[in-house]
DNA sequence: GTTCCGCATGAATCGATAG
DNA sequence: ACTATCGATTCATGCGGAA
């Protein structure tokens, strides 16, 4: 029978492989942050770059059977310097990918503030990474009003450089709201400055794609690859409550944790025991802790 | 005779190709920004994207040639997004690049905070472009204390959770003036809160290889590819006073202001008579703008 | 109970040293 | 001439003991 918010400890392909737990066109959402190229020796054996590809390329087969047809598929991993210069296994991959039939539609990039430290002859602090977005199709669930932020972020940046003029004549000729509404909220910036701003549906806008999160500090109990911040909001952009995200390496259990918390349903899949432990343990931490919060608002 | 601050109007595979005029092992950095795919039709005729490699790598070839062993190549690209997916010929180029003898250093992220807001059904606004770094060598030159940058945005971060108590142990800790600064400082900002701190040397650091620049904006004849702020941080990166900085896609002539401001040597190459016109307009009217600052002070 | 301060450590990276 | 391991370096953050 379909799996359904269940973590699965084992190989990736092989139980992806399983028609009967995972059929055909079953999940809305994959979000996954792999292990990459000789890193994570200790769990996953530390996969060499030259064969990176042929390992994940039979994987990325499964994920492709298993996706709806309007699912997404985010795939977070950055390429580390090698003997001075940055690995090319992960362009490969995404050449690789499109050739096995995926839709590269976009590439994130999560700006981590907090990098890890470090200063050397030849390279600052790597401070990004990637979250490559593919799909099955050229159209695809997206429901963007989920993660809109508010103008003001944004109108603050560029107040310091930009006269009110410069907005109305930019804004008003491609036709839309946003000029008479950027106008309008500056207007009232100036009269009061001190108000805190309560923004209407109207003074949101959409984010880029650059998506500000912190990494999560390493003292916590459970460390993790990415901050809870990132599949939350990849799932809140690419799913509605009851679907299903899956993620084929699934760590401490992060996005299961986050697909939890908005409603979602989970599917993981963990190879190395301790993980898939922690995993367990974070998801059983979150529904112990969200029960109240369900009774107040039923009863 | 080899050329010197100096801006040609050409071809670019022609003019590189004058082994007299721009010699082997010449320039210390190239920064540019070349047409994109299928981009500035107006001036170079729009190059296809399936012929883009075969247009870039004998210029690649030339710029190779005429780079100095210790030298840094910066390329400044983004692929857009044709038929709902990001295009490959940029990462295809890296590939190309790599195999003709470019070493990879680096890809730093070009994080555009201000881009203004767009909304599409499939995809958010394009907020960051690629600075590609190459080298000839694994080894090369890098000044890094000429890009270093106030403690951790310092002031912003910190300010809400830390009391002005721990500025100053924080500060204090390593034996410097700044604790006092700081402190007086802050109470400076709550009476003229648009001053702005001067930090001390040792209270720098490095940056990391996601650089937030604002775009231009919109008052100028022609939209400049990038900001002076980013060549203007690659020259101080990777040159010295007196070295030469070449552009082969000169365009508005962003790059040899810069590199004038900086007391750097420029060589610059543009196509189109209007852009190179008004490079020469940008470099006479900076030129013009820096000759009193000069006298003033040796006089 | 709060605030203060020491400290450990994280998908890090390089260069030197060892096998 | 390879790869493997180790130490030094770096900064944001939260934990826990001390004041």
């Amino acid at each position: 029978m379909a799996a359904i918010n269940e973590v699965f400890r084992g190989e990736c392909y092989d139980l992806l492989s399983d028609t009967k737990t995972i059929p055909d066109n079953y999940v809305d959402l994959i979000m996954t942050s792999p292990p990459y190229a000789n890193k994570r020796v200790k769990s996953y054996g530390g996969i060499p770059t030259d064969k990176y590809l042929n390992w994940f390329l039979p994987i990325s087969t499964q994920l492709k059977r298993v996706l709806k047809e309007d699912g997404s598929f985010i795939l977070n991993i950055k390429e580390h310097p090698k003997n001075g210069e940055r690995q090319t296994y992960v362009i490969e991959l995404i050449l690789a990918l499109r050739k096995q039939g995926w839709f590269w539609v976009e590439e994130y990039c999560w700006y981590k503030k907090n990098s890890f430290p470090g200063k050397w002859n030849n390279r600052f602090r790597d401070s990004w990474e990637r979250c490559l977005h593919f799909t099955k199709n050229k159209s695809f669930k997206m429901y963007q009003d989920e993660v809109m932020v508010p103008i003001g972020d944004w109108a603050k940046r560029r107040f310091k450089s930009m006269s009110e003029n410069d907005y109305i004549r930019y804004t008003s000729s491609n036709q839309s709201n946003l000029g008479r509404n950027v106008s309008n909220w500056l207007k009232r910036q100036q009269v009061y400055p001190h108000n805190v701003m309560v923004f209407e549906k109207e003074h949101y806008i959409a984010p880029s794609n650059v998506l500000e999160f912190s990494t999560e500090c390493s003292n916590k109990n459970h460390s993790a690859a990415f901050p809870v911040e990132l599949p939350t909001w990849f799932i809140k952009l690419f799913t509605k409550e009851g679907d299903i995200v899956l993620d084929p390496f699934l760590g401490s259990g992060t996005t299961a944790v986050a697909s939890f918390l908005l409603n979602r349903n989970y599917l993981g899949i963990e190879k190395q025991e301790d993980y898939y432990q922690e995993a367990l343990l974070n998801l059983q931490e979150v529904k112990t802790l969200k029960k109240p919060d369900r009774k107040k608002k039923s009863g």
